[in-house]
DNA sequence: CCCAAACTGTCATGCGCTGACAGTTGTCGT
DNA sequence: ACGACAACTGTCAGCGCATGACAGTTTGGG
């Protein structure tokens, strides 16, 4: 979803290689694509994700709704920007992990570092668009559906990354298909619990950890209830 | 989005215990409904997903469009009613297993079963129908969001069946969670890899079972190539 | 046989999204 | 400064999905 390009977008490509977008113009299209983020948070937060218009969006930032279409690919597209933005920052995150590191470390402390990044507004992130958004998923199926989708393409991305990591061709070996699929899982199974009871198990982060904690030991090993053992 | 109800729906509900819908009119919702079931997969397979329109599916069963809505919540619905049919079968089997078998033993096998069921028309499965919305999926990514989240819906349900079985509370216990979790993974997984690199692996089934391997042996396991070690 | 419930069709409407075209605004060369 | 060109935007028209309302038909039961 996030970043699809069928029509030419606006909002996004050159900008120049770091610091001062050259033109007038892109300053003006990125002022306008963050307002319509804004805006469109703002909206999501009052009155929820589906009961929120395209139109509305548009009109806050007083621009016509055909306009919106040209910054973003769909309505899930501007609430998705975020989950853009921190799954790239794990992809990147990533690849700064010193090599040697078992992969499954790696993935465990990079997700972890995100994740705390996101609730306490480390690096670029704000916690209040990121409860926000994390929130709304629990009401809005559409939402949900979107969010899982971009999470499944990422997760191709990721396979690739942990195959070359781990010096296996992803054509032949399952095994970096699986890890992907466990690191998103980790997540995801979080996430689950996070918002199925509450903060039974601590911050988000917290329990992605445990999560992974879980998945590293293997999933078999306490085959009973914890207290006592074999 | 599979059976979710915020309209009487007709085609479903009471239908007597097990064998003989007593009226007519049950018989007839019935055909209704298989037909609109069969003629969208029909051009789904003809067209693609996306290219087909409600209002086709409709007229080639000769019933207005509004009629199909009645049936069906969603366009999606339809091809996933295949989906629902199946994670009811692995919920089923997965009652089904001896209640002292390790808990990933009876996943895997439990889905194992029904993957397999679902290739070669076991049980009641058809093995064209499976082999069109496996295919659809890759190009329509509309029905793949509407597919992951209703496989996320049902691994909640999931959460609960494994948490019973293990004799731990979900609300405290995150173990039933990542459990679930790395099955719904574990299948996807395997899809995923299928999907993107043809048969590389096996069947889908062999390939699942793989991938349950990968799992229950732990991700760290072999860090590097097989073949020789540190 | 008639009534009430269930089912369906028609009509109207809202929202998401896209194509086409015309108008405006920024950019760059001269 | 000016004009040509590209980029961006608004308006309009339209398709497809989905839902509410209402009227007409079929079915099952008393």
């Amino acid at each position: 979803m996030t970043a699809t390009a069928p029509e030419t977008r606006p909002g996004n490509e050159p900008a120049g290689p770091g610091s001062q977008p050259p033109g007038r113009r892109e300053r003006k299209k990125q002022r306008t694509r963050e307002a319509l983020v804004d805006a469109a948070f703002t909206l999501f937060a009052e009155k929820g994700f589906d009961a929120t218009t395209v139109e509305e969006i548009a009109d806050a930032v007083d621009v016509s709704s055909r306009t919106f279409f040209r910054y973003f690919a769909s309505k899930e597209d501007v609430a998705l920007t975020f989950q853009e933005e921190q799954t790239s920052a794990v992809m990147q995150a990533l690849a700064d992990r010193p090599p040697d590191e078992p992969i499954m470390t790696a993935l465990r402390r990079t997700v972890v570092e995100i994740a705390r990044a996101c609730e306490g507004g480390g690096l670029g992130f704000d916690p209040e668009r990121f409860e926000c958004l994390f929130s709304m998923m629990s009401d809005s199926p559409t939402l949900m559906a979107g969010s899982l989708e971009h999470a499944q393409k990422k997760q191709q991305l990721m396979t690739e990354i942990i195959a070359e990591r781990m010096g296996l061709d992803p054509a032949t070996e399952l095994r970096p298909h699986v890890i992907a699929a466990a690191a998103t899982c980790g997540f995801q199974a979080a996430a689950d619990a996070a918002r199925r009871h509450g903060g039974a198990f601590g911050s988000l982060s917290e329990t992605i950890d445990q999560a992974f904690a879980i998945l590293e030991e293997g999933l078999n090993s306490p085959a009973r209830p914890p207290g006592q053992d074999s």
